[in-house]
DNA sequence: TCTTTTTATTGACCTGGATCAATGTCGAAA
DNA sequence: TTTCGACATTGATCCAGGTCAATAAAAAGA
């Protein structure tokens, strides 16, 4: 553990908008947000944006950086937030002293593939409202995971970011949750999400 | 790399629509295609499935394993192949002695990482005109690496196999190969496809 | 506090690619 | 070499979700 300390560095805060990352920063270390929120888009030739993943305290970011040892997408906060630093290189140095490390880092490495696999099913297979009501169930899967409350919580992205990610027009987005509240099945206030009907919200999510 | 042939473990071959793995499986090993190749596929509970993956010879399955111990995704034979098997036990037990492996095993799931960050643009942000140019010239990337022609190239998979990686209908694939023929972009007979316009393909692909 | 700007909602209409249907082609088995 | 089943192509039609347009409601400044 004392180790650890000799690898990781603090980083200063990020202000909303701000840039972590972008492709023509030189790769150096992989980020694990410490508070607030993160996006990472990846851009087509011609601008066009894809927002791939959101990341919240405690979650690894730039690991698709490693095998190019250049970033490949750019990556902002969503709010007012902080990173450690693990330094890409000294964490190699360290990876014979404590190989737990790197398995620590491979096992993250493992579900964000996991994760981005099945975003994929959703983008390839599911309809616009099975694709919200997934999205929505794996945001609340993963703050439980972190102790906070599952039924009830923050959106930190904006409605934008949300259809951007799930590959839908904002306005598709903005339809979804007025039927979703409709339906009774959630509510919203702004960027609070409330899960009234989870039995129903898993059943239709595909 | 004497100790590689401690952990390296063949395995049989496998014929055209054969199942190396699905959820279902106990994860043992992560495979090394050494001959033929493979598509994976996740499914969402009502049994759509979406095409995640295709493999080739070098390339790692099954590296999502990781995380959860267990295999989220079906692999399937496209043709009668062949793998290597590297038993994850082993291969930590090594990690310490070996860190080159590891690190190699890190950059295997990195790349895979990419690959799929990029198939998430195509899906969400691209025509189906660019996703079908974008996935050929992924393929003649693959295949150039590997020491095959980059040009022309024999497509193992069916076209519904396409179809459903890239999110289209298989008529739509179809009539995009028409297309692409018509306007002297490249030619097919069957699987075979022979690029005749590189510098327009790549222009076109988003 | 009162703008100004950004973000979100709602309605009317349109389109890219899906679906349905028919036909063609290839490859393996007998 | 014929037959059969899987795979591929092509045409006609349809619809989920996109685009365009007009407000409305939050944020962010000032």
């Amino acid at each position: 553990m004392s180790k650890l300390d000799e690898i990781i560095k603090r980083s200063a805060g990020f202000k909303r908008h701000q840039i972590l990352f972008e492709p023509s920063s030189t790769f150096k270390t992989i980020f694990v947000v410490r508070s607030g929120s993160f996006k990472t888009t990846i851009s087509a030739a011609d601008g066009r944006e894809q927002v791939t993943s959101f990341y919240f305290p405690g979650e690894f970011i730039g690991m698709d950086a490693i095998y190019q040892q250049r970033y490949l997408s750019t990556a902002r906060a969503l709010e007012a937030s902080s990173v450690c630093e693990l330094p890409y290189e000294r964490l190699q140095e360290f990876s014979a002293t404590i190989p737990e490390l790197q398995n620590q880092l491979m096992a993250r490495l493992s579900k964000e593939l996991s994760a981005d696999k099945n975003l994929l099913l959703s983008l390839g297979k599911k309809t616009a409202q099975e694709k919200l009501i997934s999205f929505l169930l794996s945001l609340s899967q993963r703050f439980s995971e972190r102790g906070y409350s599952s039924m009830s919580f923050q959106l930190t992205m904006s409605r934008g970011d949300i259809a951007n990610h799930l590959g839908l027009a904002i306005e598709t987005v903005s339809r979804l949750f007025t039927q979703l509240q409709e339906q009774q099945l959630l509510s919203t206030q702004g960027k609070e999400v409330t899960i009234l009907d989870l039995p129903t919200l898993k059943q239709r999510c595909g």
